[in-house]
DNA sequence: ATATATAAAAGTATAGGTTACTTTTAATAG
DNA sequence: CTATTAAAAGTAACCTATACTTTTATATAT
């Protein structure tokens, strides 16, 4: 901005709402708040808090998350800005979208039970409050993006895990089947996998290896 | 957002940015106004503006773009949006931040004398305020992106131009040189130019064809 | 009138990557 | 020890990107 009338402008509230992705039973899922009052009691939201005067809209976003997770270092993404003047009936709120990706363990599992908060299969959610179906829907074709260029296993996989279930957080991602065989020799040409010695026998007599992340050849890799 | 002691929080000014791209005289340029007052004076700023109360950002964008320009239907996207507390020293202000692409022609090279705005080029910009070249180089990367997918020529060249015209401002955005017969080859696929009768003399004795760019195969192709 | 020079335009050959599909492997269970 | 399972490896066809070469059209010079 140039310098220019800052007393007389307008000012407005300004918030974050955070898609955020997690991987369970096989299945991506969405984080949801259900709404306790009107108007549009019992639809669902984003995870969503202020912006405060000292913070930016991505510190504001990383307090949220922490607070509701406990985890650290959560991978964090901005998505869009929405700042529609009629957006939310509540006043003119301005919304900076995020998205996020976290591992489902059990702790994590326990939200429901401390902040009302549950995990929704993103092929089944439930009715969202005002814009937060395109704040979805923006948030999870950027994380597509982001899987296309870059193993996003490491942000929502178990620390070890194989390549079928990596396979299958991809299926669950873009909505389709990858090919077994090409899915495995491209996930392995990034070159950022160490292969373990213990196995996965639990759904083959052969048995998968487990993979983890090289966490030095990810950095190299920009990852 | 979810409901909760909207009245308590606090509320800052909402303003856009705009890195506006042109091409002229072979170059990517960028729109810039010098700023006059301190703190910073003399350095250069994007276009910026406020958001005013009945407009969502795009809007306020839109408008200031018209304003400054008389163009309508500029080509507009949404880059990112700048929240740190101390990002601008005359206040808490929190800038979302646009990419735009207009054409220069006579008209457009006015600018300077009517508002003080300079075409700058890209490869050798002033010093810029604030965040200002931040939000530069996530403009440039994002046209980049969109180039990679998508012609960008009818927001940046003139009706009709020929493909080494075009091929110009793809080696100026992306500041390589493009082979010739691959980047026709690779241009003429997308399916969206037509072939005029008439040629350009003025740089080869073989003359090149005039193409322009045909809407309906635009739309159908998602451009 | 013919030759020359220019860059457009078309063509070619190689390499690399994607994709669909097949074969082999390892280990368990009957 | 044979059958079964899915992992793991291998293959062949196809598509695309890239570097490079050849042909074409025409204004200008001789």
């Amino acid at each position: 901005m140039i310098l220019e009338s800052y007393n007389n402008q307008e000012k407005y509230l300004v918030s974050i709402d955070c898609a955020i992705f997690g991987y369970h039973e096989g299945e991506l899922k969405l984080l949801l708040f259900q709404r306790e009052k009107e108007p549009e009691k019992g639809k669902w939201s984003l995870i969503g808090g202020w912006v405060n005067p000292d913070e930016s809209a991505e510190e504001a976003a990383t307090r949220v998350l922490q607070h509701l997770t406990g985890l650290h270092d959560i991978f964090l993404e901005q998505v869009s800005t929405f700042s529609k003047p009629n957006r939310d009936p509540g006043g003119r709120v301005i919304s900076v979208v995020f998205y996020a990706l976290i591992v489902i363990d059990g702790e994590r599992m326990k939200l429901s039970s401390e902040f009302g908060a549950e995990w929704w299969p993103v092929k089944s959610l439930p009715t969202l409050i005002f814009d937060h179906q395109q704040m979805f829907e923006m948030s999870l074709e950027r994380l597509r993006q982001k899987a296309n260029y870059h193993l996003v296993g490491r942000e929502l996989l178990p620390e070890t895990f194989t390549i079928t279930q990596l396979r299958n957080l991809y299926n669950s991602i873009f909505s389709k089947d990858f090919d077994p065989g090409n899915f495995r020799k491209k996930v392995l040409s990034f070159g950022v996998l160490d292969r373990l010695d213990t196995k996965d026998t639990s759904v083959s007599k052969k048995g998968a290896y487990y993979y983890k992340f090289n966490e030095q050849k990810l950095n190299e890799s920009e990852n």
